[in-house]
DNA sequence: ATCTTCCGTAAGTTGACACTTACGTAAGTT
DNA sequence: AACTTACGTAAGTGTCAACTTACGGAAGAT
């Protein structure tokens, strides 16, 4: 999770993640789309695999890459509960249980 | 929106946004939750704000950072965009009515 | 078997970045 | 005024990462 967050931090694999998104493209169709050099692309392209966003597929001298739907569904629930504040305030909740606290739950507002 | 995304692929910069997310808090305060120097966390605080992910208010003097929603938003906007693949197909869409004027704006589904 | 295509890997370079210690500054305190 | 608190900024260091060129190996084609 943490590998995918940093993969997508960078430009040029963004751009990788969105060419194959909704169809396999063999890595050099990939990396023609781009101003750097093959290996580089070929670099990026297993930084992805590791972090899970992308599936390889071998089809002969090629291989066919395509965006792993999974490790999207994985990363964006991840980054879910950073701007889901309700689970802080849930996990908020129970520890004060566990001093059997009463507290009231108004909004703050400051 | 590039800087967001890079700012939130560090680990100590993630925590620090889930220590603001719900109250201001001092720089001071921040810092003494991390192993590493208060500079340094100080030089995380001025990544963050300069994402756009922070805000800062200063109070006398101390500096209070918290969270800033807006910033999130963008943040979560940006990414959607990466997951919802029907987007691309709108785009598409609207590319070939430039060509032909037929419009059934049904909904698609796939 | 040779050649070409397609692609990953090795090795080296450069720049970014997370960190450190040292210092400066603005605001409260006595 | 002098001191302390609460910070950011400067400067330097080590590490990582994105890039390059060079090379190697596997799969078709002739």
């Amino acid at each position: 999770m943490e590998a995918a967050l940093k993969a997508m931090s960078d430009p040029t694999r963004r751009e990788i993640l969105r060419l194959v998104q909704n169809e396999e493209m063999p890595a050099g169709a990939i990396a023609s789309n781009f101003p750097v050099s093959r290996p580089a692309i070929s670099q990026h392209l297993a930084v992805l695999k590791t972090a899970g966003l992308i599936d390889e597929r071998r089809s002969g001298a090629k291989r066919l890459y395509r965006t792993r739907v999974a490790g999207m569904a994985e990363l964006k629930a991840f980054l879910e509960m950073f701007w889901d504040v309700r689970l802080e305030r849930l996990k908020a909740a129970v520890e004060a249980e566990n001093e059997k606290e009463e507290t009231s739950d108004d909004d703050e507002q400051n």
